[in-house]
DNA sequence: TAGATTGTTAATCGATTAACAATC
DNA sequence: TAGATTGTTAATCGATTAACAATC
């Protein structure tokens, strides 16, 4: 477990990004104001879990207006750390490795890949997006110079523990671990997990244990 | 939310196939049996978590003996669903759509890729590891002649609303939907969402507000 | 001002942990 | 049998929801 400066709980964080997403929708289609009532509606989460939720960073409402959501959305931007500029390498240049590369997306919110490494002599010096893959020795040497913030771990389980160990000691700040394991490593690094199989596995069991006939 | 045979909660289910993943572990590293005690410490929860998940679903132990690694493995197997195949399309051979297409390991839990599709002209006919890419076109016919129970979206969020109603339409059971956006669908349809990159927000999120200096 | 809606406290609900009798 | 460890009940903790006074 990490130590955080205040203690917001997990599973508040956690709906920051989807409250981020519908700001940035109502942003688009030019809404000025929302309330937390009509929110609630399309989020389809109590009002409550709303004000209450936003309260644990300040008061970014007003009474009988409700919240401006451009000035919202900016201040979940700041919470989040996305209104700042991540540099983000990419270990594991195989076909997921590749495929984040490759997904411009991620650089909207400020998330930029400006490394990837692979041990596969066959990729390397090849590009994606502009940038080269490179061996793993020059890993540690690129992070420190770089300074890079987080890194995208798509290898093989059986590598990561190790190569997770490496990247401690260059002082990383996140990793993104999509390696099949859980990583153990000291508390001022942030580990983030997306276990896709683990998800597909939750997605069967609801299969299995949701009642088909009925409907809503 | 959608009507469940029993109540289990969802946090009870999203620890499955943690459990199923260090079982598999010891399975391979031939470990005949574990208590929930030694279990909890290689995991890093309570043992009385694991207890009282595993009895959610039925006595699987033996009292001054503990739990069977195989049997335990199997039943929680059966619980998740992975002990039967499940055919699986992906919508959006894109790059992500491609990268899942290729992953081997997802056969190996059951869940077997039959069927791609994209609306992009230049690459349909395309082949990824033996399934060829098909228009969208076929898509409602290819889902019932096949039995599809899970179909994977990986294509924009402006065409992802409309995909899942028909998926729906077509007795899909379950969507695991990457897209960026939330699905409102009938009860009787399962969705298991990967936001990526609201998962990178969290990382974000967590970096910004964990204490550097302090080590555990 | 009156109406709307927040910020915040209090009540409820659910999930986790502790404890221990049952039992292998 | 004695020791170990489960299954399960009870206690605690935390998160969500409800309520409402404050206030724009």
């Amino acid at each position: 477990m990490s130590n955080k400066d205040n203690s917001i709980s997990k599973a508040v964080v956690s709906r920051l990004p989807r409250y981020y997403r519908y700001l940035g929708e109502l942003m688009e289609s030019g809404t000025e104001r929302i309330s937390s009532g009509e929110l609630s509606k399309r989020m389809n989460v109590t009002a409550s879990q709303i004000r209450q939720d936003l309260n644990n960073f300040g008061g970014f409402g007003q009474q009988g207006y409700g919240y401006n959501v451009k000035y919202l959305y900016f201040e979940i931007a700041k919470i989040l750390g996305v209104d700042k500029k991540h540099n983000m390498i990419i270990i594991g240049a195989g076909n997921l490795g590749r495929a984040l590369a490759n997904y411009a997306n991620f650089s909207k919110s400020g998330f930029v890949v400006t490394g990837l490494f692979d041990n596969n002599e066959t990729i390397i010096g090849k590009e994606v997006r502009g940038v080269k893959i490179q061996p793993m020795d020059k890993l540690k040497e690129f992070i420190i110079k770089n300074d890079v913030d987080i890194a995208t771990l798509t290898i093989p389980k059986k590598e990561a523990k190790k190569v997770a160990e490496t990247l401690a000691e260059c002082g990383i700040k996140g990793i993104w671990n999509f390696a099949h394991t859980d990583l153990d490593l000291p508390d001022n690094i942030v580990v983030e997990n997306v276990h896709l199989s683990e998800s597909l596995m939750e997605l069967s069991y609801n299969i299995a244990h949701t009642d088909t006939k009925s409907q809503r």
